[in-house]
DNA sequence: GTTCTAGAAC
DNA sequence: GTTCTAGAAC
């Protein structure tokens, strides 16, 4: 199987219309835009774009090609253009800075760009698919193309080419470089003044220190008032804003990620740029913090996008979040230096002027400051902190603020239809229990177990922070000795999926009820689950057999409960009521009639790998809990020791071994480097049941220990350890193999669960289930 | 999917 | 006697 898949954004290009164009040998593509449908592009097949489109390709074939077309403009149009930039530039500057980085570019094109890179850097990527070049249709003279490049070629070079607002097109080359070092703190000249002795000089200083401070708290107090207020009004409308504060070197995609999460999530974002806060040069920090405060007087969402690189940076944003009764969370990205410095030193036209050979230099301060500094805490006031080691765990951070809606209140997310609007609801259900028994809420309870370290590190994305939350209230249960302990418990109680159950036999009872049969008796619930089981799937012989159609269908009916932590239009992922596993969660397809895996066809494709990266991103969540809930404070620092970047952590050491483990077990490793898919975890396993008990298709996502007192049966062993259960990446595989589909013999399926225990590590074999769950226990293997 | 229970296995 | 399984019931 080869599946490529690259991200990139469109920039701005003039009036132009853009295409994707498919010009691979027959082998689809497969185009996600955030919002959108997701597209199949076939051969010869177009897909219009517009400016600032985010977008996603996946080549399922090495021999697929996209080329990126516009429409070159009359030379009346260009003339239009020319006039129009000089005539308005600063109005162009301003309404550059009030847009996000993704929707707001009017340089150069990225495509040209993106050539450019391709003809210099990616000569073996664009080498690799001769026959795509072989196959360009011959449009040139109206239209430019990008001849021979691969859709994996293409999308890559775009996706290295750092985002770039127009601002940098304006920026003067008095504005690069050292224009913070030449600012001197009010305070510190004071200090230096009062050292040196001179009476006069330092009594003058320290009134310019003082009165600066009182300007500065003055500016913080006015900043903090207009945006409580905006707060608050957004709040009572159904959307309380947040604040995302980012932490990286130069290089580290801060910016990317800004412009990313702007682009796709729901929410509106302002991204807070310290290299352009001033008319599009370099400001001072408090001018972000101002901007900020604009923002969210605004009642929009803030990602601070600057190094943040120590607590004294980070506190006045804080302070500021605080104050306004928005909540803060912290996102590290701390990719390696090395990839940092070769990042930096490849873009051109950098906002910041970090680029080129002076890139290594301000990497290299930063990566040693930030070495200096640790990592962020909860205790600085986040309400959750998330360190990323890797670009795989920077996009599945990226997906998941996309996704989530955190800080939304409770009352606002119940008719709220965004994603993660249920995951949030329950963090707050539960950090109401929790408050109501006397308990630290979540949030609170992250900062008291990070404090135990100062560089110790919370993981507070925000499905994790739901997820933690859902735990707690199920394993602290709250008081029910008052109304509002009452209903807290209520919403974090018992799970969706035993309400359903309750739910579904009630049901019955009343149909029962209210449908006597002429002979004056009521209708067997059975008939009646057997009547809803054939309106409603396959699977299945009662009621219960239906219970994941109806959470699929309707979701937000359910969105009290904390078994949900995703929902968006296609999928809806649950914790599994009785895991067989110490992880054990279920992502439904949300189209109704689909049920089981040989029903699907390569239609299928975007959906499931839709559902492969989610999945990920929930185990990446169940080992930052655990890692967290692992880790002791010394642990962490001596990790941090032990790392040059100084932001490599202890789960990025676990994600490594595992990797190690995954490459042990997978050693055909020209294919591992042909699909570069993020694999999954070692100690971890995606896929279908060949022959559902269930209707809706669901796919478990689980942890190989299988310690778990719900794993009671030879069934339940065999339907996670046998053929029958069907990996994730050999159904991708079949869907895009000759046939497209995958075959199914249920009754050769179904005898596979009848068959012998044993180990699925070591093979042996065990004669009852005890005995299997003791040698799991003791074998080590 | 789980729970219940009769009966086989030990 | 207890432990465990398999199938019916839900």
């Amino acid at each position: 199987m080869f599946v490529s898949r690259q991200q990139c954004t469109l920039r701005q290009h003039g009036d132009r219309q853009v295409e994707l164009v498919h010009t691979g040998a027959g082998n689809p593509t497969l185009v996600l835009r955030p919002n959108q449908q997701p597209q199949v592009l076939k051969q010869g097949e177009r897909a219009a774009l517009a400016p600032g489109d985010s977008f996603s390709l996946i080549a399922t074939k090495p021999e697929a090609a996209i080329q990126l077309l516009w429409e070159e403009p009359t030379p009346q149009q260009q003339q239009q253009q020319q006039q129009q930039q000089q005539e308005a530039p600063s109005r162009q500057l301003q309404q550059q800075q009030g847009r996000t980085q993704a929707a707001g570019q009017r340089e150069q094109p990225a495509v040209a760009e993106a050539a450019q890179q391709a003809a210099g850097t990616d000569g073996a990527a664009a080498a690799s698919a001769p026959a795509a070049a072989a196959s360009a249709p011959a449009s040139a003279g109206k239209s430019t193309a990008l001849q021979g490049r691969p859709a994996a070629a293409a999308a890559a070079a775009a996706a290295r080419a750092p985002a770039k607002p127009a601002a940098a097109s304006a920026r003067t080359g008095q504005a690069k470089g050292g224009a913070a070092g030449k600012l001197k703190q009010p305070a510190a000249a004071a200090a230096a003044a009062t050292a040196a002795g001179d009476g006069a000089d330092a009594a003058k200083a320290a009134a310019k220190a003082a009165k600066a401070a009182a300007a500065k708290a003055q500016a913080a107090a006015a900043n903090a008032a207009k945006a409580a207020a905006g707060v608050a009004a957004a709040a009572a409308a159904g959307h309380r804003p947040v604040m995302l504060l980012l932490v990286g070197m130069p290089g580290s995609g801060k910016s990317t990620f800004a412009a990313e999460l702007a682009a796709r999530s729901s929410r509106s974002w302002v991204r807070v740029n310290q290299d352009t806060i001033r008319g599009g040069k370099r400001g001072e920090r408090q001018a972000c913090v101002a901007a900020a405060a604009a923002a969210l007087a605004a009642g929009r969402s803030v990602t601070i996008d600057r190094c943040n690189v120590d607590a004294g940076q980070r506190s006045d944003f804080v302070a500021l979040a605080a104050a306004a009764g928005a909540a803060c969370h912290c996102l590290v990205l701390g990719l390696p230096t090395a990839l940092c410095l070769e990042r930096a030193a490849g873009r051109k036209g950098h906002e910041g002027g970090v680029e080129g050979k002076g890139a290594a230099r301000v990497v290299g301060q930063m990566a040693a400051q930030l070495k200096k500094a640790g990592l962020p805490s909860a205790a600085e006031g986040f309400q959750g902190v998330t360190a990323c080691s890797s670009p795989a765990q920077v996009a599945a951070a990226l997906q998941q603020w996309a996704a989530a809606d955190v800080g939304v209140p409770k009352e606002a997310a119940a008719g709220a239809s965004h994603a993660a609007a249920a995951a949030a609801a329950a963090a707050a259900a539960a950090a109401a229990a929790a408050a109501a028994a006397g308990e630290e809420p979540p949030t609170k309870r992250a900062k008291t177990d990070s404090s135990s370290s100062d560089n110790d590190q919370s993981c507070g994305s925000p499905a994790a922070a739901a997820a933690d939350a859902g735990r707690g209230g199920q394993t602290t249960p709250a008081s029910k000795s008052s109304p509002a302990a009452a209903a807290a418990a209520a919403a974090a109680g018992p799970n969706a999926f035993a309400a359903l159950m309750r739910g579904a036999k009630e049901q019955q009872q009343q149909q029962a009820k209210q449908q006597p049969s002429p002979a004056g008796k009521s209708i067997k619930p059975s008939a009646a689950a057997a009547a809803a089981a054939a309106a409603g799937g396959p699977a299945g012989s009662g009621g219960w057999s239906t219970i994941l159609s109806a959470v699929a269908a309707d979701p937000e009916r359910h969105s009290s409960s904390q078994t949900i932590w995703h929902v968006d239009d296609t999928v809806v992922g649950i914790l599994d009521k009785y895991p067989k596993a110490r992880h054990h969660a279920l992502l439904l397809a949300r189209q109704q009639g689909l049920h089981r895996a040989s029903q699907l066809g390569p239609q299928h494709l975007p959906l499931l790998l839709h559902m492969r990266q989610l999945a990920l991103g929930w185990i990446q969540q169940q080992q930052q809990q655990q890692q967290q809930g692992e880790a002791a404070g010394q642990e962490v620092r001596q990790q941090q020791e032990q790392q040059p970047a100084g932001l490599q952590s202890g789960q990025q050491q676990q994600a490594d071994q595992q990797q190690k483990q995954a490459d042990l077990q997978q050693p055909d490793l020209q294919q591992q480097q042909q699909q570069q898919l993020p694999r999954v975890p070692a100690g971890w396993q995606l896929g279908f049941h060949s022959v559902p008990s269930m209707a809706q298709l669901h796919l478990h996502i689980i942890s190989t220990d299988f310690d778990s007192p719900c794993l009671k049966t030879k069934r339940h062993w065999n339907s996670f350890t046998m053929k029958f259960f069907l990996a994730l990446d050999d159904v991708l595989a079949a869907l895009q193999g000759p046939a497209g589909a995958v075959a199914v013999d249920a009754a050769a399926a179904e005898a596979l669960l009848k068959q012998g225990l044993a180990c699925h590590r070591c093979g042996q074999g065990l004669r009852t289930m005890p005995a299997l769950k003791e040698h799991l226990r003791s074998c080590g293997c």
